[in-house]
DNA sequence: GTGGTCTAGACCACT
DNA sequence: GTGGTCTAGACCACG
């Protein structure tokens, strides 16, 4: 578990979304044990109370629970690793529609757009850049 | 030209973001006079030091160009600003397609997605959540 | 650390050179913690504001890395460092050059000027001046 | 008669240089007319007041010469020009040994470098980069 | 304690 | 009037 991270986020939300990820992907499954803050630091060359800050924020958004003493799990409740999925994925698509649009681009260009990025990467994976990019799709 | 700030972001950025997409999208030409720092600091009731910092960055990316004692141009070259914003439709497609992807949603689906998404907005701009994203695509 | 200031320069720029010439010159090393903004400003008696721009600079630049919370570190990386000493220099030859041929002298002439100039210096450190800077070698 | 601007540096300082090198080197000889205000205005596309200032200065410097009604000349006293040049060469190879001392090089490290650049731009005028710059010389 | 950002207000050089 | 720089002082997030 290494996260490249990126200076302008803090680095305890990017750990969160690296986890929140982790659990929606089904990588981590409901009521699995999540390892000792000491652990993760260690493993990631962290500050012990930046993996506490993190998990104090998962906890409060109830995406793991602590059980005194026996440690972290991932929450056992199914319908709330619904609504996570649900709502970063709806975070994902609004911030990428509603970006494209300020860029000018059109609605049915953006949908080329995402099928020839798919499609590319589906088919090798180096090729991924160009397309339908060119941004000669704001005069219409 | 007024924004709402987003707390987790500098206003810096946020200013410089808003401005790129003003250029990018047209509203703002090549070779256009831009307002001058204490003008905006007024208009968006900002500190001018922080105007001041966000034309910093945008001439660091030559995406504005100051003409000394005269005032602030947006960059002539058009080459530019077409490289700018294939480089943010890039970092936003990017993005969104990676995310989606860490969060258990395969190609297909996120084509599909989009497509539900822009057919909602297209028909009417109230509906745009459900749909595909009931996260019932994991399995696969 | 104390620096004369030039009132040509703004003042973060000279302590920006200051520093660059402190590694090159090998009495930063790389990967050395640079004293916090804080420190560096009551030392030098300038603005805490005015380092930190100095800074963000030298980071931009890649002479300096920020490791958050913990302080700004001399970059490791010692290729950087050579890249950097290479250019200082050739910026300053390439300057000295081009300004004394602009000046009317011709090649033979500034090399012998340095020359001088070295061997005056090395020998007392008072009589530097005079020497071949007589110009009556214009007329070739 | 066209410059390219640094943007450091104040463009009257700039164009003073560039005539002050041009008397020196001989391109303007004593006693000639200088171009009205307004022409050299016209010519380099900027504005009258900043080459008003400029030869404010360089009557300050007493290197031009205002007769009144008729127009300015370079001054006639040829000492006055050479001790310009003695001032402005002097200069120069004070900023350059010292610039390079600073980076670590030693005298005769400095009076190499200098000979190599000279001979290769002697040779061709391509290759002067590369040579002595590369740094080793520090040990010593 | 560290750097990052922002505000407020001032001065300066340039055009 | 324009941007560039600097100061003073404050607040915040991060580790």
């Amino acid at each position: 578990m290494s996260i490249e991270f990126d200076n302008n986020l803090p680095i305890y939300l990017q750990i969160m979304n690296h986890i929140k990820r982790q659990i929606v992907s089904g990588l981590l499954q409901p009521g699995d044990k999540i390892p000792s803050v000491r652990e993760l630091a260690a493993e990631m060359q962290i500050n012990p109370n930046t993996i506490q800050r993190t998990f104090q924020e998962l906890e409060r958004e109830e995406v793991v629970e602590t059980k005194r003493g026996l440690g972290r799990y991932v929450t056992s409740e199914g319908s709330k690793i619904m609504a996570i999925k649900k709502e970063m994925a709806g975070d994902l698509l609004h911030q990428f529609i509603h970006g494209m649009q300020e860029l000018g681009f059109k609605n049915k260009d953006i949908v080329s757009i995402v099928k020839e990025a798919v499609a590319a990467e589906t088919e090798s994976s180096s090729n991924q850049k160009g397309g339908q990019l060119d941004g000669n799709n704001t005069e219409g």
